[in-house]
DNA sequence: CTAGAACCTCACGTCAACGTGAGGTTCAAG
DNA sequence: CTTGAACCTCACGTTGACGTGAGGTTCTAG
């Protein structure tokens, strides 16, 4: 498969993936012209970087998991790689949960002002003491 | 409360401030001196927009959301902010959790592996098969 | 009164994952 | 055989949230 093909099935530009093979993330064949010849998997494991990418996996990290999805085989620091990496995302995930539910709070906050504008002032603080314990 | 108080009491650098300062996040009064004078309330104010930038936004749009905390005033137009947001940072969850529950995965299997090296080669295609419905 | 800490303003450097031409070759359809 | 799409290799540009000096002023403890 050629690489124009690769990036539609994949959904990421032809720019990407050359970016990629310079990063060692994907190899590719070449044809005797010099065009890249990706095979069927291909697709799939661009899929599987953009995965990673999205969670904030750099290319080095993602360089160093990889062989395992080709190898299937564990050593020991792979293991903890990939722990390492897992716990790294959720460190993530929880940040952003955090964000959420305050933004939450504030849409809340938002909604009890159009139902009755002018009795909100006492809400104040509530908008202000959310990251540290209440006083008084 | 001086630049580096504030700085050192929400876990940020000096830099950090000066350069939300830069993009109208956090107004600071001057001494006569030209130094930097914050409230107490600085403080929560720039853990605030820790969050949202850990939470993948932009100064531009904790810009816009920023005036609802100082006047808790909710047009419309704050109010669908506030959701976009909130809607941008679920999706990011979701994209963190696809990739933290790949990974477990993964980590499913290298432990297999650790247990029985020599009987693992048949998960080989649950690896490779994880983002396309299985074939066959 | 003096030294060192803390502050100030430019202003260039960084890093990552690409985007974007420039300039040229190869492929595939008519 | 031609022409336009698709491909190639440099190689510089972009973006955001700061880091990092340079060079100078102000504050504060002893």
């Amino acid at each position: 498969m050629r690489i124009g093909k690769v990036a539609e099935r994949a959904g990421v530009s032809v720019r990407a993936l050359r970016y990629y093979e310079e990063q060692g993330l994907v190899i590719a064949d070449r044809s005797p012209s010099g065009h890249r010849q990706y095979p069927e998997s291909a697709v799939e494991r661009v899929k599987f970087i953009q995965l990673l990418y999205a969670a904030g996996l750099t290319s080095k990290a993602i360089l160093q998991i990889l062989p395992f999805l080709d190898t299937l085989v564990a050593t020991p620091q792979m293991t903890r790689r990939l722990t390492d990496e897992r716990a790294r995302i959720r460190v993530r995930i929880d940040a952003l949960t955090k964000a959420h539910d305050r933004l939450e709070e504030l849409i809340r906050l938002a909604a009890e002002y159009e139902n009755s504008p002018a009795t909100c002032s006492a809400s104040a603080d509530i908008a202000a003491s959310h990251t540290s314990p209440p006083r008084r």
